[in-house]
DNA sequence: CTAATATAGTTGTAATTGCAACTAACTTAA
DNA sequence: TTAAGTTAGTTGCAATTACAACTATATTAG
């Protein structure tokens, strides 16, 4: 097999991880500077509001989210402690619950929103001309 | 203040968010599975011998690594207790040590090399031209 | 229908990370 | 020289994450 991988290879996935986790601890660090909640918070409750209905069950959060569905139960545990989203039984399927958002749910994501945009403008958008996200955003979906 | 973020902007910073993510976990899970330990050893070793003393303080460690200092502390616990790095005494400043990569260090660095370029070249590498590569590897020195 | 298997989600426990306080050594300036 | 302030790294403890085993329901095969 030996690849042999081309050297510029090795050198753009250094610098994709190393920019993806510099911008978004940047990001997370001033989300918290303003006292807002992680990152993940955010993109649950993002996820249940673009679910028209308002809730999902774990099996899809987990899909968008790219968590383990332990991690996933645990943190629907902390944000339920919040009353930021409840857990209702499923009909169909009663292994399992929805994840539903409540109105304080959908309140925090409000909240967030105006800080995240600003941090991503900051550690991320203003450093690259709008053709260039173009390209950036075109050649992030092969992975 | 209110940047008004441009919506394809938002877009390729979920992607890039995402695609790290992923492929990341699909290279962490692939040295898992091949029985080796987690990337950041890999990069704590290639920085030591990167530096050709096969040594470095801390802070040099930390500015190329990203981690928090606490959580460098303990990570060089753990490999010292696998005897991959040893603590040297600094004569110039005696309040921190020397992190020193060990034979054995050497030796895992190289073990893990192939498995590594392997996962690198099937979760990205594989996925982009090389002139793609090109334009990422560039694009990314920005953050 | 019943047994075997698979799926959804939870939970116990261990490992890792994060935060804040701490020790020790260096630096600066009176 | 000595005291105030920095810097390097460590450590106690709480929060989060990882792994594996578990419960309960659903699905499939016989």
């Amino acid at each position: 097999m030996t690849p042999k991988l081309d050297p510029l290879a090795i050198t753009a996935w250094a610098r994709l991880v190393r920019a993806q986790r510099s911008a978004l601890e940047a990001v997370e660090a001033d989300l918290k500077t303003a006292g807002l909640p992680p990152l993940v918070w955010y993109d649950v409750l993002l996820e249940l509001e673009r679910s028209k209905t308002g809730k999902l069950r774990h099996g899809a959060l987990n899909k968008e989210l790219l968590l383990p569905k332990h991690n996933l139960s645990r943190l629907i545990d902390r944000m339920e402690k919040q009353a930021l989203v409840s857990r209702n039984a499923c009909n169909t399927d009663r292994r399992g619950a929805f994840v539903c958002i409540t109105k304080k749910g959908r309140n925090l994501r409000k909240n967030m929103w105006p800080a995240y945009e600003v941090a991503i403008a900051r550690h991320f958008a203003s450093r690259f001309s709008a053709d260039e996200i173009k390209v950036l955003a075109k050649l992030l979906t092969r992975i």
